[in-house]
DNA sequence: CATGAATGAGATTTCATTCAT
DNA sequence: AATGAATGAAATCTCATTCAT
């Protein structure tokens, strides 16, 4: 029964490469597929090594999920983007944040997907969603809790807001238009308070 | 006491009924474990039908998620319900809006998750959920835009709301409470704008 | 991803027919190699079914190790057999008790293997084994208290009897001879008890 | 007080550490679980060592079987135990050398069941385990023989009381009782021989 | 029309073994 | 000598689908 196995001649790349591009493969398959649709076997394939690799690296295709969206959420990018905005008038830091998360989530739009996709039906992945969705939502609210506005409307519209560019982003399907974006703005701080637009 | 004419309507033919409760089985199933992760065995068994007559009615699995989205999706119910708004303010508008979407969508459950969560993955499902939106979102816009507001102002609130009351009752998993719902109007028709809660 | 797959053209035994052959092949194998050490694979080729067909009867590997034993153990034809005895002497009981042991565990041999091999380990086949066990020593020694003996010395004489026949048919692999078996007899009944092998 | 020469007790080779703690790993885990159900990664785990050193001491799996048997079966144990029995009387003879049989195999558990579970299936621990049984077969059946009986008859008084002391300590799970011993013994040397159990 | 036994490709996971270091 | 990351064949089990009845 025994058979010869083992470890092939030549060297295998070092390692965290390997770990990496499995990583990478699956996040993309994920992404289209869907979780439960994407063999291991493919993302072996798309990754270029051997089936094995995938379950001595992460046990379980469980496993791999949840690898994949602990290291590769980009909750920290996103803090420390979000962070990055100056602006002192409420509409112009509204628009700077969503410029901001529009950059990251479209650079990390697979994961985006992932997260949203896969939060029903893997508790491990809803709370990586939900805590992505919370810290921005907290960082927001923050921003405009500091530009005349109470706490609890600051919490409201920072919600709105994310809430409706996440459904823009990711379930359209569709990149938010900038005209979208001014307009919805306008409405969540007061159609009184303009949004000088001449930045663009 | 006078006799009812034509067919009785205790009496569906029985084929209609085996339909009808795999339909209702899917639903659950699909809506709590995914489309994927259902066994269609599982589904005939809930349904308390021969493993067959799945195939018998539906051709395929895919057929029998493409006939639940038809057939039942909520798209004439939500229509009707939120054509039923008689308010004339816009405050009371959107919250007597927002009660009949949840009223909607607390009934119909099950659907509303199987049409957030399996249109990325099958574009028939997909093309579903956007008309239900985008239908929602035209009312509500109407609505709005029939109490001073432009056309394309009054779109951009009526999706922002709706994408906010979705992602609340979907995603978040939480019943959206009441609160929320009158500061986020309140936010979305400009702070001056008092909602008079009174009604409640 | 579907793929056409399904039943066959051509029909298919009339069901028993197939459950009979696994069951056969899995005897065989079992006995043969060992529980652990046979492929199911192997066991579907050698019943000539295809291999879903054991999950489908057998729901696991274990279910069908489990069937087995429960359907195929020699309890009831044991029991019958070892109560055909009729002899008065003592001697003459055992020899003809032993006769008919070796005669069903000759014929059910795959079965007596399997049942010693898989005892540890699996222990619903330990059950099976001891009341196989039991229920053998509990004839034989009703046999031999109702001829001169006390019902502990008939216990013990039956156990050390059953115990030793069984190590000779299934670990020493060897038939045991009959002269062995005269002599065992004579031991365990006292030798001035000589027994009447002129029935040879 | 004075120093030993040659080799110190205490420091033996730090390679044959790792090679005991193998075997000790491995003998547990074989007797729990059985030869096929243990993996070799379980073994060096549980022996805390590296994976790959298993395959260098022992070359495969089976290699470790092999070693386990030949190394540690408890052949010149059992046989310097047996020999050292001393009591003229068959009874007390039979009676010391149970003891001295229950004692040995007390002591190496593990490896009596391995030698019994593993002798189907594995050639080589078959041989052992007979090696083993006729062995202690043999010196009990030469006790037998000093006091009063042919060697025929002594051998298979010898084969029947080894049978039984094995089954009753692998395959029945129970520890002997002495009294079931002593009723054993009187039945295997005739009933007029009554044992003296005062030594007790 | 309706049924459910049967199929077999394919999914995930395990594991003895190798070999570069 | 010793290590442990890497391999990939093989194992068990699932499941959408078919079709004789």
């Amino acid at each position: 029964m025994a058979k010869t196995r083992g470890r092939p001649l030549a060297a295998a790349e070092p390692s965290q490469e390997a770990r990496r591009r499995i990583l990478d493969a699956a996040q993309s398959l994920f992404a289209e597929l869907g979780y439960d649709a994407t063999p291991t076997k493919r993302i072996a394939e798309d990754a270029g090594v051997p089936q094995g690799l995938l379950f001595y690296y992460f046990r379980t295709k469980e496993g791999l999920l949840e690898a994949l969206v602990a290291e590769r959420n980009f909750l920290s990018e996103l803090e420390r983007e979000l962070k990055g905005t100056k602006h002192q008038d409420p509409a112009q830091g509204l628009w700077d944040l969503a410029q901001r998360f529009r950059a990251v989530v479209g650079r990390r739009e697979a994961i985006a997907r992932i997260l949203m996709r896969e939060s029903l039906g893997h508790p491990s992945v809803a709370e990586r969603f939900t805590e992505m969705r919370e810290t921005a939502i907290a960082i927001i609210a923050a921003f405009l809790e500091a530009h005349a506005m109470t706490r609890s409307q600051a919490t409201v519209i920072a919600r709105a807001f994310l809430y409706t560019l996440l459904m823009a982003a990711i379930v359209d399907n569709a990149t938010t238009s900038d005209d979208f974006l001014l307009q919805l703005i306008a409405a969540l701080l007061g159609n009184e308070t303009k949004c000088d637009t001449n930045h663009l």
